[in-house]
DNA sequence: GGCTTACTACTCGGATACTGCTTGTCCGAGTTCAGGGGG
DNA sequence: CCCCCTGAACTCGGACAAGCAGTATCCGAGTAGTAAGCC
């Protein structure tokens, strides 16, 4: 029950590019500013413009940049384009296997542990939601001096 | 991001243990019941042994019983249990790293992504210890039927 | 007949292989920009 | 002097290895029950 990496980084990334502005910002440059690996951050970003949160322009002066404004990007939105849509808890549906499913028919209702997973998930998922990008780097911005050194390294 | 199966395994075989009642069952039979394999299941329950939910007796007639009953088990001890207090977001502090981490001292505040991203974590952790496995238990037996199953497993 | 004792069978417990995913890296396709040549 | 064309460099994109945690398994230590032998 570990989030990949990718979350931190894509999280990271795009913040900076809302603090930087202007025009696409390669994906080598991207990974200098926090000291990552960069093929392996691009294909971080590149689930992100699959996801439609960033867009990507080939080419010279090329590189990526934001789809929509980041008060529009929740926390669940990039979760969900890094780790993929899968479901935190996943039902093997046991109870119909072995003694107790050779016994008894295959229940109707759904299964019950499932379904309270479910809902600690949901839970999770709002919480996700209910925040933006914009609320963090609201946070951030408390300190003048951060955005500063930000648009400083990406000069 | 996806939990360990050895969760849904214990849930179902802590909600079994109660139902069946009585004496301490042997890990290879709690297996059966579900068709699982019986030495990675007792791998798991020995997690739940250390965690203080099982106890274990050893010798013949031994197994495992509930150490204490359901209604003081939440979804968050097994949780913690199998899976570990590893918190599912780690933050590796990227912000202070590559070239922004050189042209900025260390901020000295906590990471407001991690801030944000642990703000939804304990929204999934309150969620889980919010429901006890005797609520499961509850829903379960909306279905006679399914709890006369498992006890004719254990026979 | 009752008690002690040794044995056996069954249990948990930890140490040991195997698989799939996360992590990390590389090379190729496509596009823009720049420079040179022609009109 | 302006326009077109060709080349090159830089970008993203997907395909290709290495490391690690989850998965599965096995064998050893320990204990209770049992049966035999002795008093």
């Amino acid at each position: 029950m570990r989030m990949t990496k990718g979350v931190e980084w894509a999280l990271h990334t795009l913040l900076n590019l809302d603090t930087v502005g202007g025009g696409p910002i390669g994906g080598a440059t991207l990974a200098e500013a926090h000291g990552l690996p960069g093929p392996y951050l691009v294909k971080q970003l590149q689930q992100l413009t699959r996801a439609g949160l960033l867009a990507s322009v080939p080419g010279p002066r090329g590189g990526f940049r934001l789809a929509r404004p980041i008060s529009e990007i929740t926390l669940l939105d990039v979760v969900e384009a890094i780790e993929g849509d899968a479901l935190l808890f996943h039902c093997s549906e046991i109870r119909c296997g072995g003694r107790i499913g050779e016994l008894a028919p295959p229940p109707a209702g759904p299964c019950p542990v499932k379904s309270a997973m479910r809902r600690a998930e949901e839970a999770l998922r709002e919480a996700l939601a209910a925040q933006t990008l914009a609320d963090v780097k609201a946070d951030i911005d408390r300190d003048p001096a951060i955005g500063q050194a930000i648009r400083a390294a990406f000069d």
